[in-house]
DNA sequence: ATGGCTAGGCTCCCTAGA
C-alpha cells in the first residue's frame, strides 16, 4: 500500500499537476493539504473518474485537508478532538481498507508565524490537542499512519540553513520539543527510518531562487505506529515534482507498507 | 531589516504562507 502526503497550495491551482503528479506516482492513498476550498467547490469528480475515491475537510480560502483513496475508506472523522471552538480545517482521518487495514491521519499543522505571539500560541496549542489524540489512537496497536505537511524542521540537517530558523515558528526550542514528545509515544519518522542523510527537503519557498539553490526544508512527515513501523518498505520524496510546470511549494513525500 | 513569489478573496489591494 503507497501512502503520500502532499501539501498541493490550492487544488484550483493544482488542477493540473495533481492528477499528473497521480498518474506517475499511482499512491493508493493520499493525504492533501491546503486544498484552499470548501467541499462544494472541490473537484471530485476528476479524481473519482482516475478511480479514487474523495473526502474532503475544507475551508473558504484557507487550509483545508482531504483524502484520496482507491481503497475503500471506512469511518472517516474531520477535526482534532479537544477543541470545538475550533474551526481551522486542518485534520482528517479514516481507515484505508487494504490487505490489512491502515488508519490514515491527514493533518495540515499550523505555521505559527510569528513567534512569539497568539499564532505561535496556537500552534502549539493544536500540537498539544494531537498529541493526547495521537495517543489515544495508538492504543488500538493497529497500523497508523499519521501524515502531513508538519510545519516542524525536526533537525539542523532538516534545513539547508538552519542558522535562518533559529528564531522561526517551524523551528523554535519549544515547537521541536513539541515533535519529540510526539515521536517520544512510539512513532517512527518514516523517512529517517531509511535515510540518514542531510539535505533531503519536501519545501521549496517559491521566493529568493530558493529552489534553484536547494535553499529547502523537510517539513512534511509520515510518522507510523509500531505496527506500521514493521510494514515499511519504502519511502521516498518526490522532489522532482518541484521542477514541473507551475509547481506547489511542497512536494509529495510517500511510503509503502506491506499492507 | 528588508519575503525577491504564489494563491485566494467582499480582488485592482489585502491577508497568509514558511
Amino acid at each position: 500500500m503507497k501512502i503520500a502526503t502532499f501539501n498541493i497550495n490550492g487544488i484550483k491551482a493544482r488542477i493540473d499537476a495533481l492528477p499528473q503528479w497521480l498518474e506517475a506516482a499511482k499512491p493508493d492513498a493520499v493525504a492533501l493539504q491546503e486544498i484552499k476550498s470548501v467541499d462544494e467547490n472541490f473537484p471530485r469528480e476528476l479524481f473519482e473518474n482516475m478511480g479514487y475515491r474523495v473526502e474532503t475537510h475544507g475551508q473558504k480560502g484557507f487550509n483545508g485537508v482531504a483524502i484520496l483513496s482507491r481503497l475503500p475508506l471506512e469511518d472517516v472523522r474531520r477535526g482534532i478532538p479537544g477543541d470545538d471552538s475550533d474551526e481551522q480545517a486542518r485534520w482528517i482521518e479514516a481507515t484505508v481498507m487494504g490487505a490489512r487495514a491502515v488508519r490514515l491521519c491527514g493533518l495540515y499543522l499550523p505555521n505559527g508565524n510569528p513567534a512569539p505571539g497568539p499564532k505561535y500560541d496556537y500552534k502549539l496549542a493544536w500540537m498539544a490537542r494531537m498529541e493526547r489524540h495521537v495517543q489515544a489512537l495508538l492504543q488500538a496497536e493497529e497500523p497508523l499512519v499519521v501524515a502531513g505537511d508538519y510545519n516542524v524542521i525536526p533537525q539542523p540537517e532538516d534545513a539547508a540553513k538552519p542558522e535562518a530558523w533559529l528564531d522561526d515558528a517551524l523551528f523554535r526550542p519549544e515547537t521541536r520539543a513539541a515533535f519529540r514528545r510526539l515521536i517520544n509515544l512510539g512513532l517512527t519518522d518514516a523517512f529517517r527510518a531509511r535515510h540518514s542523510a542531510p539535505g533531503h527537503y519536501s519545501f521549496w519557498d517559491y521566493q529568493a531562487g530558493a529552489w534553484d539553490r536547494n535553499n529547502g526544508i523537510r517539513i512534511d512527515h509520515l510518522l507510523l505506529s509500531p505496527q506500521a513501523a514493521d510494514l515499511l518498505e519504502d519511502v521516498q520524496i518526490d522532489k522532482a515534482v518541484r521542477g514541473g510546470e507551475k509547481p506547489s511549494d511542497h512536494v509529495p513525500v510517500w511510503i509503502d507498507l506491506a499492507a
